[in-house]
DNA sequence: CTGAAAGCGCTTACAG
DNA sequence: CTGAAAGCGCTTACAG
């Protein structure tokens, strides 16, 4: 069916070694020699056979993705971010999604063994040392994207201090009585925030309520929906007295929370977290993840790595940037706005 | 370094045939040898290089997916819909992203020539009839989606019965000046859906006019973003006299519209296109399309067509629903409602 | 600058 | 039920 570099080969009167010499341009093949191969080629239309050239070599100049759905949400960004890198450098992107439901560590395992890249971008999956240790064991070069570990490269936030600066910022606005709108508590990203909040609360004295940390019932995606914040907002608004403001765990939340506030006519001061790009549009107060600039020196770290595997792992880690809009105004200041 | 077959045949004691048989579970083999043969695997933690076996049998279990950023918003669900296909079947997915500024035909070509998969599903990119005759001849299945032509297998969705549906609500409530927030006038999409949008002016004994087609000067992502939305409708909100209403044509271009609108204080009731998520948390008066749906059906066609290549393309046009919230709701009643 | 040949790690008729 | 061997389509020392 397809031809094979023995059919370019035969019909321009050359070994195979020359075809593929010129297909990989490689050692010095003489440009007339060149010439002939690449018009037989395009004439027949001859594409080399990737399966082929990968087990012969022994790199594929491959690499991979590997995703939950639940960070569907950055997934635009932080992608922009890796192949505006990986368009310098000869590599193609492979995408894979992880089903954050079932055993999320042996799906990525299933795709290590498998070989099928140089190197693997592990995004959004937030494993225990003793997991990444068993990653370890597959000797290939792998980049944590939003999420930390001594044991690879990794770009991450520092979810902590940003949880922290929009507590700050609300204690620092006049409020005391702060709700936590929360995720799924096993959430590592939640965890995380939720020390910062904490330590907000105390620099400034206030003293922690576990009352106010309030959950939306839906579980799905760890609880990052529009339909857990509206349900977590709802319950929150039903609280005596009400709270004086309130701290979002995500952008996607803070759609929901603000409907429930729309719904029910009672409004508190809100701050969440992403800067989605729609967040500015819906006037949302949050703090500025950079997905785009983690995605690149992500993807730069992997391919360091794949080209000198000696080296130790490289960490850096984001600070975060409160971006203040509407959402986080005095509700006063915002009925006298309409 | 890693494991192959001839490391387990001779550990086991047995051919690597008998490996390969053990592992493909295709022919019998012996319980006995069987077990003693995946004890050895297991132990030396071998797994077939996929490589090699997608060169020695001459299929790849695998089908990749095609996609724009431009779609992104899709994403998730079209994602959902062909996973939950795929899981019941035999088959690995591979996600290619195809940059929609630079030659998309050429990219897509360059996927299929590789051979990587056995089927490719092109999610949202739209190409000419003839562009797509070019495709015919890699001879190698392939499922449309979000796009449909006689030459393959698609599920679409009818664009132009979506604005035609919109457009119509919006006259029989009572409007007469009618908006068309627009996107790139040379999308495909736009294009059925301006169709609608003419066809219900016409129904209706509306003059159609020019001036009121409107689109932001924005045009990344063929003009499908908050910022194009946004910059639309400001626009409109300074015609005179101020339109009735307005058809937008997607969710995300209505979080801008909105923002526009909010800023203003002038106010004009709107139905927008997608039905995405989030559009019931913002009261989005929209045209929803079943993205779910899609990726399930066209996966399923495509996984026929691999197995049964013979068949005649099969076809697929979901109708949309209009779905009616807030957006589209006469000011004067939005007014009273705050 | 170019060719012959071995090898990459598997599958699969063909025998037995 | 199992093995020997050819073949999948390429790359890459090794010679020349």
């Amino acid at each position: 069916m397809s031809k094979t570099i023995y059919d370019i080969a035969k019909a321009a009167g050359v070994s195979i070694a020359t075809v593929s010499r010129v297909f990989n341009d490689a050692e010095t093949v003489r440009p007339a020699t060149r010439k002939k191969v690449l018009k037989v080629a395009d004439k027949m239309g001859y594409q080399p056979h990737v399966y082929a050239q990968g087990l012969a070599r022994k790199k594929k100049n491959r690499i991979m993705m590997l995703i939950p759905v639940m960070s569907n949400y950055f997934f635009t960004e932080i992608l922009r971010g890796i192949q505006d890198c990986l368009a310098s450098h000869n590599f193609e992107l492979n995408i894979v999604n992880i089903n954050h439901e079932e055993a999320p560590l042996s799906q990525v395992e299933n795709v290590l063994m498998k070989k099928w890249a140089e190197g693997y971008l592990l995004v959004s999956l937030h494993f225990s040392e003793d997991e990444l240790k068993l990653l370890k064991r597959y000797k290939t070069p792998i980049s944590l994207v939003d999420d930390c570990s001594e044991l690879f490269d990794s770009v991450s936030f520092d979810n902590m201090q940003g949880a922290y600066l929009a507590t700050n910022y609300l204690i620092k606005t006049g409020y005391k009585k702060i709700v936590f709108l929360s995720a799924s508590a096993e959430s590592i990203p939640i965890k995380d925030r939720l020390e910062g909040y904490k330590k907000a609360l105390k620099e400034n004295k206030i003293s922690f309520d576990e009352k106010l940390i309030i959950t939306g019932d839906s579980m799905e995606r760890d609880g990052f929906t529009e339909k857990s914040g509206y349900e977590a907002m709802l319950k929150i608004l039903q609280l005596k007295p009400l709270p004086d403001a309130c701290f979002c765990t995500s952008d996607i939340k803070a759609v929901g929370a603000q409907k429930a506030m729309r719904e029910t006519g009672i409004e508190i001061p809100l701050i969440s977290f992403d800067n989605l790009t729609m967040a500015e549009y819906i006037g949302l107060s949050t703090v500025h993840q950079p997905m785009y600039t983690m995605g690149l020196n992500a993807t730069k770290k992997l391919i360091n790595r794949i080209h000198n595997k000696g080296v130790d792992p490289s960490h850096e880690i984001h600070q975060h940037e409160l971006i203040i809009r509407s959402s986080s105004e005095p509700v006063l200041i915002k009925n006298v706005a309409l």
